[in-house]
Order: structure tokens, then sequence, then C-alpha cells
DNA sequence: CCGTATCCTAAATGATACTG
DNA sequence: CAGTATCATTTAGGATACGG
């Protein structure tokens, strides 16, 4: 059962710079908007309310990158561009599905624990900036 | 069905801050060691090589505010915290699991992904610093 | 329309020192 | 041991302007 002491998640883990990419907000709503239908650039930016041009392009390219979106240009000018998911891109969305679910079952339980959390710390220096103003 | 044009992901969406707070690669790595069995800090903190323990803590604390971890304090001097999961952050780790097992098995075809993807890209602006020296 | 480039600011990160 | 605090540096993020 070796001393486990040894790290579990080691740096040079092939997975280390894979849930670097992925495992954050951005790729989880845009493969989860691409598992519908192929989509325009725009579109897909109307859809995530909040991010930026920059942030979209960015996430797009590195999910591009790692073969789990592919882009296509459809037309010269003015040009438009096409997002469809690849059939890697769908088998991670389906286990991002299951912690988008989480998080939808489970949001007011978590509101809640953080409610509780904040109020048995009352006086110390936390910085929850809530949007709830 | 609706225009298609209304946003998907509103930023008022009770689970946009919990993909902020949740979808991170430590929460990953931590709910998983912490699935496992209680564990205190510093062994915690050896078996995510890489992490720092400014990280740790905020990390651990992030959880511990939504109620996915406890903490315990089981000695006084010198001081003994011991971290465990607790069922709400057991089921969120169930979610995890299978993004990190995605991850196990097909990092080979996103290595290969890459690969491709900076082949075709030969010459641009692309600043991929892989720790692969 | 779909980006890239630049500039600027805000936030995350890392190293270090210190406390109970 | 388990943190907190501070500071320096790096990185991310947003606004704007511009190009194919």
């Amino acid at each position: 059962m070796a001393s486990f002491e040894e790290p579990t998640f080691a740096a040079a883990c092939a997975t280390r710079p894979i849930l670097d990419q992925l495992a954050n907000k951005w790729s989880v709503m845009i493969l989860s908007v691409l598992c519908e239908r192929p989509q325009r650039f725009n579109v897909v930016r109307r859809r995530l309310e909040g991010i930026t041009q920059k942030a979209l392009t960015q996430a797009l390219r590195r999910l591009e990158r790692n073969g789990l979106v592919r882009r296509r240009v459809i037309a010269d000018s003015p040009v438009a561009v096409e997002y469809s998911i690849t059939s890697l891109g769908r088998s991670l969305q389906q286990s991002f599905q299951a912690v988008y679910q989480w998080a939808m079952d489970h949001c007011a339980e978590l509101e809640k624990a953080q409610r509780d959390f904040d109020s048995r710390h009352l006086g110390e220096t936390i910085d929850h900036e809530d949007e709830a103003g």
C-alpha cells in the first residue's frame, strides 16, 4: 500500500496540464453551449454573459489546441467562423455536465453553508465580495 | 423554444460563483485526497506536489466555506489540524472524479492533439510554455 | 464579423518572515 | 505544526484601437 507520503498528484503527472487548462468555468460553459450545435463566435459570446472577446478567443483556442473544439471558416467577407465540438470534446462535456448539474442541484445548500460560515467568522478579515448588493 | 439569443449562462445565475470557486485544479485534487480519509494539513500539502502553503490554506478555506470540507483541531501544542470531506463534498468529488478519470483516459489523445495543433501553427506567436525541457 | 495588439489595472502567485 | 502577514513579481482581465 505504499507509504502514503509520496505525492498523489505529482507535478510531472500528465493530467496536471490538462486540469490546469480545462478545469475552469469558461471551458465548462463553452463546451456546454457548443454541445447543442455548432455556433458562431459572437453567438457563443452572447450566450456567455460577462465573457470578453479576448477571454473567449483564448478559451476557444485552448480548447481547439486540445482537440475538443473545431474551428471552421465558413465565409470570407465578412469573415464568419463556426465552432463545433469534437467527439473528444463531447466526451469531456459529459463529465463537465455532471459538475454543472451538481452545482445546480446544490446551490441552495452551498449558499446556506456560506452564510453559516460567514456568521461563524464575524469580525475576521474574510473578503467575500458577493454581488448580492 | 425561446429565441436562442438570450444568454444561457447568465451572469446572475446562482451556479456562476460555484463554478468560479470550485472549478479549478486544486479543488479537484484536494477533494480527491481527502476522499480517502481525513488528513492533516501538511500531509495534504505533501501529496499535492507544487502547491504552496498559502494556496492550500486558501483552497481549504474556500472548500470549508462552501461546506465541502470540515476543519477540526485535534491537539493544542503543537497544533494539529485535521481536514475531512463532508457528505456534500463527497457528492461533488464523485463528479470531479469523472473529470479526473477522463483526463487520465485521454491524456495521450490530448498531447497528440496539441502536437498536431502546434505543428499546424508553426511560426505563429503562440506561447505554449511546456515544461518539457 | 472575427479576430489581434496594446496598454493598463486587478488579481493571483511565490518567497520570506513571523506567531501561537 | 498550522497558519498569518507582507511584499515583489507574475499573470490574468478589461478597454480600446486597429486589421483581414
